[in-house]
DNA sequence: CATGAATGAGACTTCATTCAT
DNA sequence: CATGAATGAAGTCTCATTCAT
């Protein structure tokens, strides 16, 4: 029925609206070269193949390889933040809610590995605009207010938010790293190894 | 006459071989570059103006723009691990050889902002050939030494030394990054607290 | 379905032909994209949004660009001619005639600025079909009957119609071209200079 | 002896110079191109072709194809102003000047016809810049001194210099038009008839 | 050995035209 | 008949590499 009506509606207005869709080819596509053969050796060509559209087809969605480029970029660091924060137990204990932060954060590189190597990629290329470059990661200033509250509770080092927080994270990420490159499972073990290796340095 | 310009030509540049200064020259202009235009916006004419010598003269002493990039990777590599243990004082104890590699390794990556850039820039790139590709982080692997040591001191975590490294350097990378975009200069305190993060979180 | 959707759609459009207005709107488009940008710069798009029509519509009423570009050619040519002649007092004396003539050429040239425009920047170009490179200056042609009156009236020079005629239509050409250029207003004082001009060389 | 020379000087200073010749093979080609097929079918493949460059080479001496347009256009204006005047005899009588003006005027414009068609084609192209559109038509200027003088030798109507110069060159333009069209030589009468009008139609 | 002009493959982008709706 | 998304050929331009000097 729904078929029928968009089919009578197109006729009477001559519409023909942008499929939604293609823009997620399009992304798909692009990630999928990028994780192959890195971000230089992306090439309009090779995504419009990849993705089964026409080359031109890209240009209908976006304006040039450079919008493509940092329109993805935004919409992976958007959604990553969400992600990370999305699970997050409202109102459990400190520590859990650490626990369950620093568990997400690392499962989300690892299961979204293909869009963080995009992202890594993209930092510093000469693709970014000037908004790209500012977009501070979010996901980091997520947890300041995580860790005020670890410190009123006595949890915490009275250290500056940025410095535990870099510290925390640039230990996850490097850890994925390191499973990554030996194609290591994450395990529940390995899991609760990298967060009390964080919790004994972050606590009091 | 071709003969006798050659003739002419070859007295005059008798013995004049190819000269070990023009690699750095070549090194150097390449590192600026990247620094400022980021990897993919780099070309061989803009080295070759940069070093001040002609874009043809690279091609003397790299047989490609591949090469010239893997070329100054690996030395880059090489230097960084020497520099990170030529100062690590033998025989002290193990808190105390900790500490100096953990400063020597965050005043590396400040100090040879460039040269760190440039790796960053070149891994995953796909210029990077095999060989490179598979140039473990040796300054990674000679942390494990120390660790065993440590372990055996019962001084620090029974945990993979690999996870630990990875814990340690990672933090260490991120804060770095963390300074460098803030124009954070790095004082005493901040690498005393930034070593007692990682302290607490190793020991057992 | 499709037949069911068929079968409404042409019930709903029944006699709806097509429609000759929409040929002007398509016209019209033209013509100001030109005038703005060039006729080098004008591109399908660009007439269907300035029509406010869709890029197909203009394929419904013109084979191809260039159809649409020799059409519009041979419809201002046409109608150039017509206005030129349309007014001229029949009856009168040749001197009177010749003014009317010399006159209406010149605004008509102003008046529509826009069309000339067009015509000049198609001239030559590569659209140009075979029948449009032939399509001679008619205007041109229209006077050399008025001119034989003149000769046989013994007021105008015993020269070749084509030779007086270019030398009178360059100059007006010219002329109007100078005050477009300085936005000059087209006084009477002008045409009378601008005629004195033509007639003086002309006359016997 | 010189080609010696320039071959030790060579070996020695290793210099390749930029080849002039270059350059005017790319400008013949480009008016022939031009001629051919219009400008609007001009495209950079075809002028490597045609000069039996690489398409690259052109690149090496002009920063884009509408530099290398408004290189050529900038060129061409020059020299036909310094054409037009290099032949005119000083201290000749009025009206000896103006027939010797006129003449090299028209000449001109039917020797290097080809040039003068890309001038044409190239006038509001949007590959135009601005310094291009302001190259008022010098040679159009050049011609008021002389006009002035005839209004002091009392053989010049009091009209505008502007209005004066636009008649006979509009006059000029045309006629020269009328002649390629119908591919009719220039002879001694007719300069002398076009001379004769444009004269009838200035003195006093 | 040193140079940089010359080259053309390959990248990005535009746009006339088609076609499913 | 009306629409505009889809297409790919063709255009502009870049750049790693070569080679005559």
């Amino acid at each position: 029925m729904r078929a029928l009506t968009e089919y009578i509606f197109h006729y009477l207005c001559a519409l023909k609206l942008k499929d939604p869709d293609k823009i997620d080819l399009i992304y798909k596509a692009t990630l999928k070269l990028v994780k192959d053969n890195g971000l230089a050796a992306l090439n309009m060509a090779a995504i419009g193949k990849e993705a089964k559209l026409g080359m031109g087809t890209i240009y209908v969605y976006f304006k040039s390889k450079e919008e493509l480029i940092n329109s993805l970029f935004h919409q992976l660091k958007r959604m990553n933040t969400e992600r990370i924060y999305s699970t997050v137990t409202p109102d459990a204990p400190f520590r859990v809610n650490m626990k369950e932060l620093f568990d997400n954060y690392i499962m989300n590189r690892v299961d979204y590995f293909e869009e963080h190597f995009f992202v890594e990629q993209c930092s510093n290329s000469h693709f970014m605009d000037a908004e790209s470059r500012q977009l501070d990661e979010e996901a980091f200033h997520g947890v300041f207010g995580l860790l005020e509250r670890g410190k009123k509770e006595l949890l915490v080092k009275d250290m500056d938010n940025a410095i535990l927080t870099a510290h925390m994270m640039g230990s996850a990420n490097e850890l994925v790293t390191l499973c990554m490159k030996q194609q290591m499972e994450i395990t529940k073990t390995f899991l609760d190894e990298a967060f009390t290796l964080c919790w004994d340095s972050i606590k009091r």
